[in-house]
Parts: C-alpha cells; sequence; structure tokens
DNA sequence: TCTCCTATGTTGACAGTGGCAACTTGTGGG
DNA sequence: CCCACAAGTTGCCACTGTCAACATAGGAGA
C-alpha cells in the first residue's frame, strides 16, 4: 500500500518474532531452507533487520534447534515425572517420548540433527548430546542399581539406546517404517528387543 | 583465456562428468549444499548445460543418494558374501559395514537420508528402505531359523536393527559419540545389546 | 552423399537469495 | 537537552536456479 505502515519504526520485539516466524516456517514444504528475506517480509520489516538481532541465516538456525532441544529435554523430564514402577518403564517412557517429539515435529528434528547448523553458534547445541545422553545414562544407571538392568558400561549402553531412539525417529520422519513394511508396532518391538538385552 | 577452449562442442559425456564432479564436491565442506553452477564450471561447461541431463539440481541430489544406496548394498552383500560361523557374525557383519559405509561418506550418507531430495524423482530411493531393510531381515530369518535367534516378529526386529545401525551412524557422523562421553568401543556395545535381545 | 531431426551445447535473462555498507529513526541515559 | 547507541531502512553486490532462444554437431534415413 502507498500509505504507511502502521507499525512504528522501531518493532519493538523483532527478535522474538523473527524466531516464531522462522518456527512457523519450519512446519511448511521447504522445512529449514526457508529464506531470511521471507521470514522478514512475513515479520513486516525490511529484508536487512534480522541482520540486527542474528549474525547471518545460520544462527538464527541455531537458535531454533537449541530451542528444539530444551523442548525435548522438558518432555523426556516431563515423562520422567511421575513415579515410575520399574526400570523398564522409565525407559520405554524415556524412549517414546523421545520418538515422539521427532515424528510431532519433523523439519524441527532435521534441523535439530542435521550438520548444517553452525555448532560453535550456540554453546547449548553442544549440550545437545549431553542433554539426551545424561537423561539415558541416568535411566541405565538407576536400572543398575535397582538390579532390573545387567551391569554392564552404562556409557556403551546409553549410546545404544540413544542410537535405537533417534535412528527409529529419523527413519520414521522419512517414510521408512511404514505398517506394511515393519508390522503395527515396531517402536514397542524395538524397545522390548534392546530390553531384552538390558534387563537381567 | 581468450583463446577458444580445446573441447569439442560436444562434450560427450556429460552426464557421468557432473555426476563424478558432484561426488567430488559432496566431500567438500558444503557437502550438498554445492551449486550447479559450480559443478558446470569444473566440468568446464556453461551454466545451463546440466540442464540437458537433469531436469533439476534435486534431480542431480537423487541420482547421488541412489548410486550412495547401490553402494551401500553392495557392500552389506559383500560382508556376507564369505561363509559366517554364525547368525550373530553375519549381524555383526552387516551392522558394522553399515555404519562404516556412513561413516566413511558422512555427506553422501547424510544426502541419503536427507528429506531434501525429492523420492519420485528416482525409483532407487524408493528401494532404499527396501534394499537394507531386506539384508536385516534375511539375517534375522536366517537366525531364527537355526535356532540362534528368538521367535519374534522378524519385520519388528529388521526396524529396531535398522533403527540401531542407522542412528548410529548418524550420531557418529554428528559427532555425538566421542570416545571420552560414550566409552571406546561404543558400537560394539550397542550391538552386544541388540544381540542380547535377539539371541536364545 | 545429402537432408533433416534430435541431442546437446551456449548465451542471455529473470527473479530471487545472503549479507554488507551507509543512512535514518528512535530510545534511553547522563 | 544532547549524545551515543540500538534498531530500523535502502541500496547494492555477487551469486544462485532455471528458462528460452539460439548454435552446433551427430546420426538416421532416403
Amino acid at each position: 500500500m502507498q500509505e504507511k505502515s502502521n507499525r512504528p519504526y522501531h518493532h519493538g520485539d523483532l527478535r522474538r518474532t523473527v524466531i516464531e516466524t522462522a518456527q512457523q516456517m519450519l512446519q511448511e514444504e521447504k522445512g529449514w531452507q526457508f529464506t531470511l528475506r521471507e521470514v522478514a517480509r512475513r515479520a513486516g520489516v525490511s529484508h536487512a533487520a534480522p541482520y540486527k538481532h542474528f549474525p547471518d541465516k545460520s544462527a538464527l538456525l541455531a537458535e531454533l534447534a537449541a530451542l528444539g532441544f530444551d523442548q525435548l529435554r522438558s518432555e523426556i523430564a516431563g515423562a520422567l515425572e511421575r513415579p515410575l514402577r520399574s526400570a523398564r518403564a522409565e525407559f520405554v517412557a524415556a524412549a517414546k517420548t523421545y520418538v515422539q517429539f521427532g515424528t510431532a515435529n519433523p523439519s524441527l528434528y532435521r534441523l535439530m540433527f542435521s550438520g548444517d547448523v553452525d555448532k560453535a553458534a550456540h554453546v547449548k547445541l553442544d549440550e545437545a548430546g549431553a542433554g539426551a545422553f545424561a537423561e539415558l545414562t541416568g535411566i541405565i544407571e538407576r536400572g543398575q542399581a535397582s538390579g532390573a538392568f545387567k551391569k554392564h558400561p552404562v556409557r556403551g549402553q546409553a549410546a545404544a539406546a540413544w542410537a535405537l531412539a533417534h535412528g527409529f525417529t529419523m527413519l520414521t520422519i522419512d517414510g521408512q517404517l511404514m505398517a506394511e513394511k515393519v508390522g503395527a508396532k515396531p517402536l514397542d518391538a524395538a524397545l522390548m528387543s534392546m530390553l531384552e538385552g538390558l534387563e537381567t
């Protein structure tokens, strides 16, 4: 419109708006390959405005990934808050929450684990592995302490559990684990296999 | 140079040259986010020449991914060619070959499983899951037939095995499975866990 | 051998991108 | 009230993917 925008010259909260707009665009067809200019357009500012809040596009992507890790950790912690009856129940709850998060947010999950975000740009991304891994390590340690799990090296077991959850999430997002190919409840089957290896 | 290139007007084998050049560029820093114009420059042709062999950039990426799946399947088949003493040995050989392939070719492996290649563009990508999955299914079937593996639903077990191998590969490529975090031989630990679940 | 059609190159253009510099408009602190 | 800084805008550059029109072979058929 020829008439000036009624937004004042200073947006007031552009950093948050850019992040939220980018999060919305993650849900769209191009996933994290949206353009920063389109983010700026939707935020109602010029194409260069986001550069006052993020050094470059990669920094915005890193921020999105970091928020994703925050949310993942929060959901896993939430799943373990309720008193659980056994190490097995803890393990299953954490794993199912993990996979549920990834499959509910496929583009975000891909971004979180793409090589394209600059891990040096955001300390939270360094903590990414630490967070998920720490939860799993804790579950296995408690399981071994209670006698429910075999006393194998904890970190190797935790790596296996994380690899299984991560791999399952990625393959599901890719559409590689269709029911007609892998049966109706492949996650349950996968977790049972892993548990049979873990349990005494 | 002002002097004309000594390459004749018709390249003669440009499609193969574009593929090979792109494969080389996959090994470089930008991974599969190389530009088609740079591929054309390195191939010594104009920026539009590749469009006579590939409808668009995505089609070239799909071709690279398909060749990656060919190579992966070939390497797994090669690992299983030698007579193996047990179902366990088969399982370990296939899994280790899988992870070895992915960690030796990180950018190619990421491309193979990125959501960014158009699966409709190449029938081999549809077969991607079929190939790896068929190998794993075969190993588990043979293991169950010989009595080495428990008689659980095969496809669920195969899905678990694939998820573990895939997840382990992706996390390794991401640098998330450093030895100081997960111990010296995390893949061996992971495979042992899964095998303890599989074996009778 | 010639002609014609197709394959496969090239050139030029378009619309868009990421990101930078210089400038403009507030805002807040002293 | 003034000034320094934050946070906007405008304009530009070099590059991209892709398309259309044109140029140059190459091969098949008469």
